[in-house]
DNA sequence: TCTGGGGTCCTAGGACCC
DNA sequence: TCTGGGGTCCTAGGACCC
């Protein structure tokens, strides 16, 4: 039997890297990406890092000084973009690899169980030099006998230059040394409430975690941090998931660009992610049978606060938005308060099934039974045809007071005809 | 003025049943 | 005086991930 081996490739500064490819005027500076609403920052590249801004920093708290002497540059979220970049990577990956699990937008685990008699570091470089070529994104490249510590050897291969963005832990001499080297907060399964436990019980680093008796850690960590301990440990208890799960849910909610009072505009808004939510849905070819619907102020500021939220069943798991935006206005209505200034509505699907698992009734046509099916198609694929927006439900406003606000968007270079870049001689 | 959004899994405790 | 015991299902809350 071959031994596991799992290599962890991870784009660097995803989001900010996405922007440098198609704008060469901001290569070497320090890039920032807003999060939806130009809210904190959720992604920067090394330069700004390197000025000591962290992810999660509210944009307007960055201070206007350090901006103009050091010409950051700041740009809103283009999932767009992303999400087409992060395409192109994983089909690139996906090359060198017949098993793969995408994990997040930009971050795969590739199988290299078989694959011994490669020097993996070398193959790793490979990898790494590939992407770059066919997208123009630096990604760093760990490998070792797990998930767990592939993420440290990337983690490690990210922070020294000397590994030229590959490193291989798997029969590294220095194992227990690079554990060491690797705080708790930074192991992955270990997050801030983990992390002060852990060094509240004088447990400061991965190897010192390793040392701890199971039934500690498990009593403490529960069952997932059992198998997350056990695979610093080098034994393999996560698998790959090479194939899509289908979601358990599917949550839309945004804050609105300026605050709300009006009932009336908090059920557009509702309605407009009711229709993103079953879009979703349809698009895995799923129903779903329950709706939540959620509202909040704005904690971070000092007026009166209140959050609720209702559950709303339907008598039939449905795909038919107008079905969703029903339950959610008569849900908004019962949970309602006026008199508060709302931040944010949400709504969230759950009890969801593949459309043909969906019960049947004996009294009422099920979703795929009348033309609620076909009408959604139909407008789905005028949708898609036409471009996102071209037909929306009445129920979602039109002047839309409450949209968010991107006041930095860059261009959607590779997904729209208007926006791509043009490449001028001097 | 301005503080994100979308997911998963596990556990404890209550309701209910026999 | 003394208030069973075990199984299942559901939910809320808490942890984590990107």
């Amino acid at each position: 039997m071959s031994k596991n081996t799992v290599a962890l490739v991870d784009c660097n500064s995803f989001y900010a890297s996405c922007e440098k490819v198609f704008n060469p005027d901001i290569e070497n500076k320090p890039v920032g990406i807003l999060s939806n609403n130009d809210g904190i920052i959720v992604a920067l590249s090394k330069e700004l890092k390197e000025l000591g801004i962290s992810r999660g920093t509210p944009g307007f708290k960055i201070n206007k000084r350090l901006i103009k002497e050091n010409d950051i540059k700041m740009f809103s979220s283009n999932y767009t973009l992303y999400g087409d970049m992060s395409t192109r990577v994983m089909n690139t990956l996906s090359m060198f690899t017949p098993d793969l699990e995408i994990y997040s937008i930009d971050e795969a685990f590739l199988a290299l169980s078989g694959f011994d008699h490669l020097n993996l570091t070398d193959y790793g470089k490979q990898i790494k030099k590939t992407v770059w070529q066919h997208t123009g994104l630096p990604v760093s490249v760990g490998i070792g006998p797990t998930k767990t510590l592939a993420k440290i050897a990337n983690r490690f291969a990210k922070k020294h230059n000397f590994a030229e963005g590959v490193f291989d832990i798997t029969d590294h001499p220095d194992r227990d040394k690079v554990l060491r080297w690797v705080e708790v907060e930074h192991i992955w399964g270990v997050g801030r409430q983990y992390a002060k436990m852990l060094r509240r019980n004088g447990i400061v680093n991965a190897y010192e975690l390793t040392q701890i008796p199971d039934k500690w850690i498990q009593k403490k960590m529960t069952i997932v941090g059992l198998r997350m301990v056990k695979e610093l440990r080098g034994i393999s208890c996560i698998d790959l998931e090479m194939d899509i799960k289908p979601k358990k849910e599917i949550v839309s909610s945004k804050s609105f660009g300026n605050p709300v009072t009006d009932l009336q505009d908090l059920m557009e808004a509702a309605s407009e992610y009711c229709s993103v939510a079953v879009k979703k849905l349809r698009s895995e070819n799923q129903v779903a049978s329950l709706i939540i619907v959620f509202l909040t102020t704005n904690r971070f500021k000092n007026e009166p606060q209140y959050a609720n939220y209702a559950r709303a069943r339907l008598p039939l798991p449905s795909g038919y938005t107008p079905d969703f935006i029903h339950a959610a206005n008569r849900i908004l209505k019962k949970i309602y308060r006026p008199g508060y200034k709302y931040k944010k509505v949400g709504v969230m699907l759950a009890d969801i099934m593949h459309q043909s698992k969906a019960p049947l009734d004996f009294f009422q046509p099920t979703y795929l039974d009348d033309n609620r099916k076909v009408i959604m198609d139909c407008m789905d694929d005028i949708n898609e045809k036409m471009g996102s927006h071209q037909l929306t439900y009445a129920s979602a406003g039109i002047k839309k007071p409450w949209q968010m606000k991107r006041r930095q968007l860059t261009p959607s270079y590779t997904t729209s005809w208007e926006h791509i870049p043009v490449v001028k001689a001097i």
